[in-house]
RNA sequence: GCUACUGUGGCUCAGCCGGUAGAGCAAUUGAUUCGUAAUCAAUAGGUCAGGGGUUCAAGUCCCCUCAGUAGCUCCA
């Protein structure tokens, strides 16, 4: 007999041997109809699986990360087959479940279309009906090897062939249907209730560009019709919050063809864009960094010592002035760093915190481009910190409090990762060891939660990235900090120590906001347009009911603008039922309603664009409310 | 850059199997002076992204270019 610890600590004892399905089966109803799959010593393992030593058993359903996923990839195999059936000429690549769905990568003839699309769900639907069940089983790597290519499935052979060494080889049948697979699986495939193809889009094999380009086919499924329906509205409710259309009807930004990729800020946009950098000067005053500003164009020589002429050119624009070759700049340190080398730094110095809002340019593949969120030219809050090797982790620690601290204020949440040695890097092995190990200290001192991202550093050095998220959940890098031994050694930067000898300097470069562009793009997805009464391009607009109005309008619109609030009046000859409608699509924070009543009481009516009507107040009252909220930078 | 899709007045969109552009909003003008998400009327505005081709005839079919969207690659 075995001895299984269920989730709740409960202790049962089982045959050994028994199939987890068996014990499914012995729970409650409701479990039982719910289970997806199992987790068995913090292991997610198929329900066809048996127990045959003592363990910690979990039964998945569809809440359980590890359930959603097995159907999810059970549903992806429902897709492979049934484009299997339709088209048997296809090859079959990959196809995982992600984060709110699946995907499976084909090598088709041609391209699937809309119609494809359509036939492909219908046959899924006769698997789902066809109600198979999935069976595992293992083979030997020669076995595995012969039977995929029995299938003709090439990208499969060559899959198993790069599987190390003593790793188990498994497959999952479903039907006439065979697929390489790691599992789990869910046991059948009625077990999907409700699911839908989303897009096609194209997929490098392994995705290295230099493959051949393969059809994905995006879906997702639920264990119900209803979550389904309500996913799909989310995602339509989300899009309402997409910085491109509210940038747009907010008239914060625009992008021109003539231009694709470097945005044109108008005034809404730069009102946004002033306070927040603004913000940012004083926050980093307080935090003992002094700023400078760098030329956009500088020479070729220089983009040469510092190593972008070798490994960042392709992302480079360059010009020529009297002959000369010179480019623009894609990153500002260059330029700091002569700021640095201008003259002599004793250690006393140290660290020497540099800030710069340095416009830089890159030239982004045309597909890439992305509204403000992925520009060709962009300015980032960027800075150098200039170190003794002792000050790094104090300085990195800095940095990351620093870029919590405004995080927090605009109530994002981030994710951080960790980026390692790229493929086309500067520097020896150990210099990366040091910088990486340095990064990776920190961030277990200060108990932050990361993920690795190998071969994703800078050319010069590992970094520390702060990722937040866009309205469908898209993640995008924004705070950066990257630790650099490889400029200071370049350009031969200098401090003079205690000892009165040359030392060498560690190098710090980092954004908190990213870019000013990205920056807005997140904030305005975030706060679906409606901004935070400080960033409010109007904070208030007062609104007369007719024309009589319009004198107390002006004296009031006169007070709070006297008081750096920015307010507008709205004198149009409308319905205030109209002008309110107006105030309330341009997200407007607060309306001032003023009639007969105001006019007679000396004061005010007003209404919040998000709590509605406020009633009245006197106008002191409303601008120590609104003047509270501005100086708090209250998130409402 | 790659794969697929899209591109009609400032904005959102209609235009069936090719017959030679239409709506709403916005704008302008006039009327209306009104109490918490749309007052009424009139006027003006487009060589249908650009270029080439097929055709008696192209917004509609074909080709090229440009731009955008989704994803891949890449990245703040």
């Amino acid at each position: 007999m075995l001895k299984v610890t269920l989730k709740d600590e409960k202790e049962i004892e089982l045959k050994k041997g028994i199939k987890i399905e068996e014990v499914v089966n012995s729970m409650g109803h409701k479990l039982k109809k719910e289970a997806l799959a199992a987790k068995v010593d913090g292991k997610v393992i198929d329900l066809n699986g048996g127990l045959d030593k003592d363990c910690k058993l979990e039964i998945l359903t569809f809440e359980d990360e590890g359930g959603k996923l097995a159907l999810r990839h059970t549903t992806s195999h429902i897709l492979a087959q049934a484009v299997k059936r339709l088209f048997p000429e296809v090859k079959l690549a990959i196809g995982p479940a992600i984060e709110n769905g699946f995907y499976y990568d084909f090598d088709s003839g041609r391209p699937f279309t809309d119609a494809d699309l359509e036939l492909i769900e219908k046959e899924m639907n006769n698997i789902i009906k066809e109600d198979l069940i999935l069976k595992r089983f293992e083979l030997p790597r020669d076995e595995a090897i012969n039977l995929m290519k029995e299938h003709g499935e090439d990208y499969k052979v060559e899959l198993i062939e790069d599987l190390p060494e003593g790793e188990i080889i498994s497959f999952y049948e479903q039907g006439e249907f065979i697929d390489l697979c790691a599992g789990p699986h869910v046991i059948s495939t009625g077990k999907v209730k409700a699911f839908k193809l989303t897009s096609v889009a194209g997929a490098y094999w392994r995705g290295n560009e230099k493959n051949k380009m393969l059809q994905r086919i995006y879906g997702t499924s639920f264990i119900k019709r209803s979550q389904l329906d309500e996913y799909l509205k989310m995602l339509e409710e989300a899009k309402k919050r997409d910085h491109r259309k509210l940038g747009k009807e907010l008239d914060l930004y625009s992008i021109q063809e003539e231009g694709p990729g470097f945005p044109f800020f108008h005034p809404n946009g730069m009102i946004i864009r002033n306070i927040l950098e603004s913000f940012w000067r004083e926050e980093h005053k307080k935090a003992g960094y002094q700023e400078i500003n760098t030329p956009i164009i500088l020479g070729a020589e220089l983009w040469k010592k510092s190593g972008h002429w070798d490994h960042y050119k392709e992302n480079m624009y360059f010009t020529e002035i009297d002959g000369e070759p010179y480019a623009v700049k894609p990153m500002n340190c260059p330029g700091g760093l002569l700021m640095y080398k201008r003259n002599l730094h004793s250690y006393r110095e140290l660290p020497i915190r540099m800030a710069e809002l340095g416009l830089v340019h890159r030239h982004e593949l045309s597909g890439a481009l992305h509204g403000l969120m992925r520009v060709r030219c962009f300015t980032q809050d960027d800075a150098h910190l200039y170190m003794m090797p002792s000050q790094i982790k104090e300085e990195v620690i800095g940095v990351i409090e620093l870029a919590d601290r405004f995080y927090k204020i605009f109530g994002f949440e981030y994710y951080v990762e960790l980026s390692t040695k790229p493929e086309n890097s500067m520097g020896s092995d150990e210099d990366w060891e040091v910088a990486t190990n340095a990064l990776r200290e920190t961030l277990e001192t200060k108990k932050i939660n990361y993920r690795v991202n190998e071969g994703d550093g800078a050319f010069y050095g590992p970094k520390i990235d702060f990722h937040l998220k866009d309205c469908i959940g898209r993640t995008w890098q924004c705070g950066t900090i990257q630790l650099d031994f490889q400029m200071p050694e370049l350009f031969e930067l200098t401090y003079i120590g205690a000892d009165g000898e040359k030392h060498r300097p560690v190098m710090v470069h980092r954004t908190i906001f990213g870019s000013m562009e990205r920056f807005i793009a997140i904030l305005t997805e975030q706060c679906a347009g409606a901004f935070p009464t400080w960033l409010a391009p109007i904070q208030a607009i007062i609104i007369p009911v007719s024309e009589k109005h319009y004198d107390y309008a002006e004296s009031l619109t006169q007070k709070i603008d006297s008081l750096n609030i920015r307010v507008e009046k709205d004198i149009r000859s409308e319905k205030v039922g109209f002008k309110i409608r107006e105030a309330q699509l341009k997200k407007i924070p607060y309306m001032i309603i003023i009639g007969d009543k105001e006019v007679e009481n000396s004061n005010i009516s007003v209404r919040d664009r998000k709590e509605g009507d406020l009633g009245s107040m006197s106008l002191d009252d409303f601008i120590v409310k609104i003047s509270k909220e501005i100086n708090d930078k209250l998130n409402k």
